[in-house]
DNA sequence: ACGAATGAAAA
DNA sequence: TTTTCATTCGT
């Protein structure tokens, strides 16, 4: 059921560059595009709270104070790049005591990090214009239960926990920050992304959020007994390979005590598989297709494309619904039509009441790709308030004087953690969203787009993005999925323009 | 083998 | 409340 659609919402989102990811996957999902246009309820939602100033648009999240400095505002336009990396002097991070993270430790790591900021807006924002890919990880979130035991068999049996939302935006960041870090270092990059990630708008949250809430479901779903069990030995983790039984753990459950995933058995290593990531398009920007700059792609008003909202930029590139784009032969790519109508600056931000998405909503037809944050539904409307994570959750950003945003405990007002919670009703209630999801999936009529009903045959366990990303390979490239990609086309071109940002735009 | 981040889930 | 572990890969 439910309704639907919505695809309007999303433009907001997208300036975060993760619209691409929209497009990319809306393109492959829809084969040919349909216009359909759904309603959305509220176009032009937004956050009282820090829409409204204009004056956002053009001035960035001020920086403040002497050590750190601009990041963000100064750069007009890419050339300025960003050498405010503030790795400049040695990462104050960085120092912090290695091991033994008593709280006493880890609390004093929190005040180092506050008192040596190193960012002044979210990677979002701070990475907009810079070439390395940011990861589409509404492809990865997808991965068919067919791709996902392969990946456990390639871990020798050894099924791994879902990555929770940040992880999932640390991955998604990853080269964005090593580029913008200037530093290959992993540790680097997590700081950054631990430090960015409160920052981003909510919008963006959100979105890893229910990329989470997906990824946990299609986990549940293609490893159904898997059940988390952390060690409780001191053991570091992983260790070993080995060898032992390693399967055991997926299915059919521990044949003996130990089941599954992670304690004893053999966890680990890390065979550094290929994974398949699929790297957006634009906003990935290949330095490599500059062309985009020049074509004359529709894109939405430049003169709001500014920071949305303090801290926060614009678009790196429009998003739009998949059934605006249209394909064109020429260019080989997906150029969308109405783009800017929804482009009122700032307008568009999702309501934080809840629209979140769902996966419901979004498999259908519109959506996330379109942003994932559709319409209309709530996360309430169709589970309750029952999940955890469920961000419906009052995560309001709030700015301190200086634009930045500033974290604040999410409070899970519906439900708390307050008895009910056990654990295999956790697990239930992910099989029970899974569900929900693929039978919202498999219903032709208004939820899913009709584009899609020739391609997904929905089978209990597979959904179309089965069919959509089965053939996919790790060089990001599909095989015989003709009708996916129009010819030549391929996941790694560029569906969508990379949003230019012009002088005017940045300062 | 460790770290460095946040969050989910278990103990 | 505390601990493990998701990810990554240079040290």
């Amino acid at each position: 059921m439910v309704g639907m659609p919505s695809n309007a919402a999303h433009f907001e989102v997208d300036d975060y560059g993760l619209g691409a990811v929209a497009q990319h996957n809306a393109a492959v999902r829809k084969q040919e595009s349909s216009p359909r246009q759904n309603d959305v309820k509220g176009p032009g939602i937004h956050h009282g709270t820090y829409l409204d100033d204009d004056a956002f648009l053009h001035n960035p999240p001020t920086p403040r104070s002497t050590t750190e400095t601009e990041g963000v505002r100064t750069r007009s336009g890419r050339s300025t790049r960003r050498t405010d990396s503030p790795f400049s002097t040695g990462n104050a991070r960085g120092s912090k005591s290695p091991a033994a993270r008593s709280k006493k430790e880890k609390k004093s790591k929190v005040l180092e990090k506050a008192k040596t900021p190193k960012l002044t807006a979210p990677l979002s924002v701070l990475t907009k214009d810079l070439d390395a890919p940011v990861k589409d990880m509404d492809a990865w979130v997808h991965r068919s239960a067919a791709v996902r035991r392969e990946e456990v068999e390639k871990r020798h049996g050894y099924v791994t926990r879902p990555m929770n939302s940040f992880m999932l935006y640390r991955s998604a960041y990853a080269d964005r920050t090593k580029q913008w870090a200037t530093q290959n270092n992993h540790q680097v990059v997590s700081s950054v992304a631990g430090e960015s990630w409160p920052m981003e708008p909510e919008e963006v949250r959100n979105q890893f959020n229910e990329w989470a809430r997906i990824e946990r479901a299609n986990h549940a779903a293609a490893h159904p007994e898997y059940k988390f069990s952390p060690s409780k030995a001191t053991k570091k983790r992983k260790s070993e390979f080995s060898e032992d039984e390693d399967e055991a753990s997926d299915v059919d459950g521990d044949p003996d005590g130990e089941y599954r995933a992670g304690g004893r058995s053999a966890r680990q290593h890390r065979q550094r598989e290929p994974a398949e990531v699929f790297y957006l398009n634009d906003t990935v920007g290949f330095s490599s297709n500059p062309y985009y700059a020049q074509q004359g792609w529709n894109m939405p008003p430049q003169q709001h494309l500014g920071y949305g909202h303090p801290g926060h930029t614009l678009p790196s590139n429009a998003s739009f619904d998949a059934r605006s784009m249209t394909f064109d032969p020429q260019i080989k790519t997906f150029v969308h039509t109405n783009a800017h109508q929804q482009y009122s600056g700032y307008g568009a931000y999702i309501p934080q009441e809840t629209r979140i998405p769902t996966p419901n909503s979004q498999h259908g037809a519109q959506s996330l790709g379109g942003y994932g944050l559709p319409g209309q539904m709530t996360t309430n409307d169709l589970f309750g308030s029952s999940r955890t994570g469920t961000p419906a959750m009052a995560q309001q950003q709030q700015y301190n004087p200086y634009g930045q945003s500033v974290y604040q405990q999410q409070q899970y007002l519906p439900f708390q953690n307050n008895g009910g919670a056990n654990p295999s009703h956790q697990q239930q209630q992910y099989l029970y969203e899974h569900q929900q999801y693929l039978q919202a999936a498999s219903q032709p009529q208004a939820a899913i787009d009709p584009g899609l009903e020739g391609h997904a045959q929905f089978s209990a366990s597979e959904n179309h993005f089965d069919d959509a990303f089965a053939g996919l390979t790790s060089d990001g490239t599909f095989v015989n999925m003709p009708e996916y990609f129009p010819e030549s086309m391929s996941p790694n071109q560029t569906l969508a323009p990379r949003w230019e940002p012009s002088a005017a735009d940045l300062n």
